[in-house]
DNA sequence: TAGATTGTTAATCGATTAACAATC
DNA sequence: TAGATTGTTAATCGATTAACAATC
């Protein structure tokens, strides 16, 4: 453990190492190098055994890194190596498509609540999450050990429902709804707009 | 028009101005500041000065910048002044979403083709949209004028389908799946991973 | 005019790369 | 052992910030 701080731009790189070495291992393949895993996620292999020296030595000279080690450390410093409670707010169509990824429960995550201000589907059911009502919200994710939610709601309401889930003790959020939002330096955003990551690349056309 | 080269990350970052701009134009504001602009999205008041001026003096001292004229700057730098074509790859649950999505028409974006490999999904309705069949695609793709392509299909096939997207002409993928691309430096990747995002945050919690 | 805010410069800060001794 | 590759240092490169003259 470092007691430096560590940038937040390593920190962005290290679920990208995460998930490319995962798909190694699941192709049965037990060593790579810095050289191969920059090929794979487009990283110069100076930058990642720079990225992965700021934990410890992880790797071996002359035969590189063992997957399944290094995917234990990165879990590890991630602290990914356990399930995270989430609640998914906002029981629209992009709300609908996370309550049925597959992709969370192998990664660190899983759904465990969801909730919509629409009465009429309170109460419904999306897969096996039963929707619950946003009014109710707060209470429930104050009775939880959710830190971490998902908010697939319109614009208009992110701001005001964003310092309900603040006020509720949660602390991660990946916002769906297309605007910045405002919280305090100890919770995180992370931002999924299309549209947004779309205008990123027009600009090169 | 400048002729020097912009960085990728001033580039990355104009989407995020356009958007609060455009939700203070429909909030009837007409005129904003640097500093104002910034307490918005987050960002110092001299960077984003210092980012706007890469393309010409948009602003005025004194009173700032006018709303709708940036707002128009910021659309032509983006060629988001503009309706891009974009085809959508995968109608799972994702690409259900993404298909009924209602936030590309204003900012710049028209799906107009959506294509899946299962044969009993091709021929069906997505909203208005009929589900073709994947093995046309690189024939109807290069019969267009397509240039950005949305990503919505398992990992395992990811490559696959991007390298004939990239035989087929397209400029700008919108990457769901959760894996790195392989891509000619001609061609763009932007990538939407939600358990990936998530894991940028738990070190924190 | 006086106050406000831009655009820009220079200084600072931080990230990336190149290179190589250490060593498996 | 010989070849390969790490971890780390120093150099380079790039991004951010602070400050302020210009000027609306």
């Amino acid at each position: 453990m470092n007691a430096e701080k560590i940038p937040d731009i390593i920190i962005g790189r290290l679920p990208v190492y995460l998930r490319a070495l995962q798909r190694m291992a699941d192709n049965g393949i037990k060593t790579t190098s810095s050289q191969e895993l920059g090929e794979h996620v487009g990283i110069s292999a100076a930058q990642i055994r720079k990225d992965i020296s700021q934990f410890g030595e992880f790797g071996k000279q002359g035969t590189g890194y063992s997957i399944t080690y290094l995917l234990d450390k990165l879990r590890e410093i991630l602290k990914v190596d356990r399930i995270w409670d989430v609640a998914l707010i906002g029981a629209g169509d992009m709300g609908h498509a996370l309550a049925r990824y597959q992709g969370f429960t192998n990664r660190g995550f899983h759904i465990v609540m969801v909730f919509d201000n629409n009465k009429e589907k309170v109460g419904r059911k999306i897969d096996n999450f039963v929707i619950e009502d946003a009014d109710k919200m707060i209470e429930r994710l104050k009775a939880s050990n959710v830190k971490i939610a998902m908010l697939t709601i319109p614009a208009t309401s992110a701001q005001s429902v964003t310092d309900k889930l603040v006020q509720a003790g949660v602390r991660a959020i990946l916002n769906y709804a297309p605007i910045s939002l405002n919280v305090p330096n100890n919770v995180k955003v992370q931002y999924i707009d299309p549209a947004t990551h779309l205008q990123r690349m027009t600009y090169y056309l």
